[in-house]
DNA sequence: ATGAAAGCGCTAACAT
DNA sequence: ATGTTAGCGCTTTCAT
């Protein structure tokens, strides 16, 4: 069997035996007191090396009443399109920006069966802060949870104001004007929008601004049909439009996975991409980057999204002053799907 | 300013006092054990409902000496990648596995540079045993944790003998067979290969595989090209192959990633596929879905394997016998890319 | 600058 | 079946 890990660990007492100093000044060692003389901070230096002493996390959160965890709350819904490559960047500047800290990162996958369950664990002293994301899910149960535990948001949380939460963004409006001027600068008028669902802050956002910048060029902007993100449904939606028999130039789609969904039924109905019908997307995630022909798209920064996340998190919890909302640039990728 | 989370949380102790019962007999209660009274029972909680009492996750570890954590190690240049959805759906079928268990899921990046830091994680009784991934990875200083720690690997560990680790994974060099008998099974004769990094044992077994069916059936087993599973050098090495000069009319590779990679440079070139060379992934993500035409290739159930990791972690925890290596099943799907 | 002492909230023998 | 008694390993006043 295998032996007990817990077993033998060196305590923070036995540091302090072989250094010949107090309990206390290890652990003031350990902490970086400012307050221990030269000496005895290398004298400890060594017993710690020499022992390989490693503080135990739990008997420190028990004494200090800080667990230093941070909670990166998954609502399962989301983490069953964990698929979605924007969401899995998310994660990844997450962790890696919470790998240069003391945090350790506890990752809750939130069953929307059991809300109560989450929000239990949240609240009950588990961890010192949470991160939020939820690209894909209407359930903001956790926005209030902001009063009680620093959280910050990936998106704008859809019911809570903007000013008593903290959350990290990007321009979803202003950015879906970007492309939607990109396809009427290419003299496209029949511009179609497969917008994503419409409880979620991202999926009403950017058909919102394609909405504006139809309207501001003087074009129809009744073209619309839903899906939930996946290539599947924008493939749905592209069929339908396609069969209502309605002129269409071309197709703004609400991310990348629909618009690759899109060009799926356009080839199979042997539309031609950008010719007859220019296609664009959202995300900058490699559905865009392998398609046939590559998406014309706005890239969002998703790594440093996850990372700003973690941040502004970490600030918060540090006592220092942070802008409750951060925008993350995006840029405007012009590829294959618009131009030839 | 945000109010102490761990402010006010009830206690065990007050939960005693308003069940009239003593602190022993709730956590008994909290703890499922059998040895108390029905009415004890409800009596606490009542109190515990009242209360809103959620135990100290950080008290209990230490009197109790278990952490009821389970470290989730990505080696970190794994993390970089994070954008491979095979990875991705592990980490889901990890995450999702554990919510079901009183398990925490802590995800810690082990710094390439500063593996001691990792081990001494990992050791230090800050977690009661580690899964580990490195899809990516030659590294692998984790290998002999499994001395000191219960460890479970997603994938077979390349430097530890198969005796002395759990891991879950795939028939790799079989199902590598499978998919190049498929080849050959079309009349392909030239049929080239696109390996994966050989110090990898996904990459060198897929590769033993293919060579295998080669031989097996007369045909040569010289043509081969490396990458390391990215679709960029994917699509080189399907360059390099073609500039070579040899004829070829089929390529397999080791992941649909490069797979996919290989079909673009195949179509930069105007070579048609499958007409003219057919093409094999392996993995089943959705690179090989979404690509055009779509590819044959081996699906690996990538969330089962990481559930099934979980589970094998899990019951090792839990003291019950458990066989150390759990090979999950394969499907060969064959698509477009090898048959019109 | 350092030590002594008192817990943090819980579990785990040991009694009863 | 339930209560009592000690700690788990660390931080943190409070002295000195």
């Amino acid at each position: 069997m295998i032996s007990d890990p817990m077993q033998g660990a060196p305590t923070l007492e036995e540091v302090a035996a072989l250094a010949g100093v107090s309990r206390s000044t290890v652990s003031r060692v350990v902490n970086n007191s400012p307050h221990v003389k030269a000496d005895a901070v290398a004298a400890v230096q060594v017993a710690i090396d020499k022992l390989g002493y490693v503080p135990n996390r739990a008997a420190r959160s028990l004494a200090s009443r800080k667990t230093q965890v941070i909670a990166l709350v998954v609502p399962e819904s989301t983490a069953k399109v964990f698929a979605d490559p924007f969401f899995a960047s998310v994660v990844q500047g997450v962790a890696l920006r919470l790998a240069e800290t003391e945090y350790t990162l506890n990752m809750v996958i939130a069953s929307e069966a059991a809300p109560e369950k989450t929000r239990r664990y949240l609240l009950g002293g588990n961890v010192d802060g949470a991160l939020v994301v939820s690209h894909h899910s209407g359930d903001h149960s956790y926005a209030h949870l902001g009063l009680t535990l620093p959280v910050v948001f990936g998106g704008r949380p859809l019911s809570a104001s903007e000013s008593d939460s903290y959350f990290v963004d990007v321009d979803n409006i202003g950015s879906a004007r970007t492309v939607t001027q990109h396809l009427i600068d290419l003299g496209r008028k029949n511009i179609a929008m497969i917008a994503g669902r419409q409880d979620m802050p991202a999926g009403a956002d950017r058909l919102a601004g394609w909405r504006g910048a139809m309207s501001d060029a003087g074009l129809d902007s009744s073209l619309v049909e839903q899906g939930d993100f996946s290539p599947r449904q924008g493939a749905e939606a592209m069929r339908r439009l396609l069969d209502s028999g309605r002129p269409i130039d071309a197709v703004f789609a609400s991310n990348d996975q629909m618009a690759a969904g899109a060009l799926s039924a356009l080839r199979e109905r042997g539309v031609s991409v950008p010719g007859t019908i220019a296609v664009a997307g959202f995300d900058g995630d490699y559905f865009g980057e392998t398609s046939e022909p590559p998406l014309t798209t706005v890239v969002q920064p998703s790594t440093g999204l996850g990372e700003k996340m973690a941040e502004v998190l970490v600030r918060l919890l540090a006592g220092e002053p942070v802008e409750r909302v951060t925008i993350m640039p995006t840029a405007l990728i012009v590829r294959g799907s618009t131009v030839a």
